[in-house]
DNA sequence: TCTTATACATAAGAAAATTATGTATATATT
DNA sequence: AATATATACATAATTTTCTTATGTATAAGA
């Protein structure tokens, strides 16, 4: 994913808001979209990103729904209600970890 | 830690960047200045702190000097000269990884 | 023809945390 | 005096999340 640890735990929040973002998305895509948004900074390994859509699927937070493009096969994913609510809380979640990060490491400034 | 897990990741460069500036202080010490500096938000449990000073003190990032004050033992750790410098990297990372998720997040802004 | 890209998947292992314990002393509360 | 809370360390079992390696299959480009 990337040489710095921080990015641990963080997956499940790229996902959501991608899907939050694009309605559907299928799993190569999102790891395209990342590479792409980040300038090649994150990739996304399929061995961590097939397990975690997986998991959300099964959480209720994403829909699927299967399709053949060029004879090859797609999973295109999107957010279930539950899974747009969730999104919400990640990006909380997200924007309160900052900020609290931000005091720990710049406390002169908090 | 957290009830996020955005946390995951994060514990070294919490610690390195304390000590970056207080010098020396001991494990219950850091569990309760990063409770004050995050106003509670942020819980570091002991399953998580001490096993991470050992791996840093193993490392080289850290040496440990033990002190008995009020008839109890306190671990003091500090710096290296080594540590010094992987906690300039860990705050460019912690910089970088912030910077990387805003772009992932608010795309507009980036 | 061979490599790269597209597209899914899982399994073994590592890393980092949580949760649950354990030991021990000091202080505050009932 | 008894009990609970705070201080101060530690580890072990388990869980979560990721990396690395591997596997299958089709399409496109060199």
């Amino acid at each position: 994913m990337s040489n710095s640890k921080l990015y641990k735990g963080s997956l499940t929040t790229i996902i959501l808001k991608l899907l939050n973002e694009h309605d559907k998305m299928y799993g190569y895509e999102i790891t395209q979209k990342v590479k792409e948004l980040t300038k090649g900074e994150l990739k996304i390994t399929e061995g961590a990103l097939y397990p975690a859509l997986h998991k959300l699927e099964a959480e209720g937070l994403l829909d699927v729904e299967v399709a053949k493009v060029d004879n090859r096969l797609r999973k295109y994913y999107k957010l279930t209600e539950t899974g747009t609510k969730e999104t919400v809380n990640k990006l909380e979640e997200l924007a309160e970890y900052i900020k609290t990060m931000q005091a720990l490491v710049s406390p002169k400034l908090a």
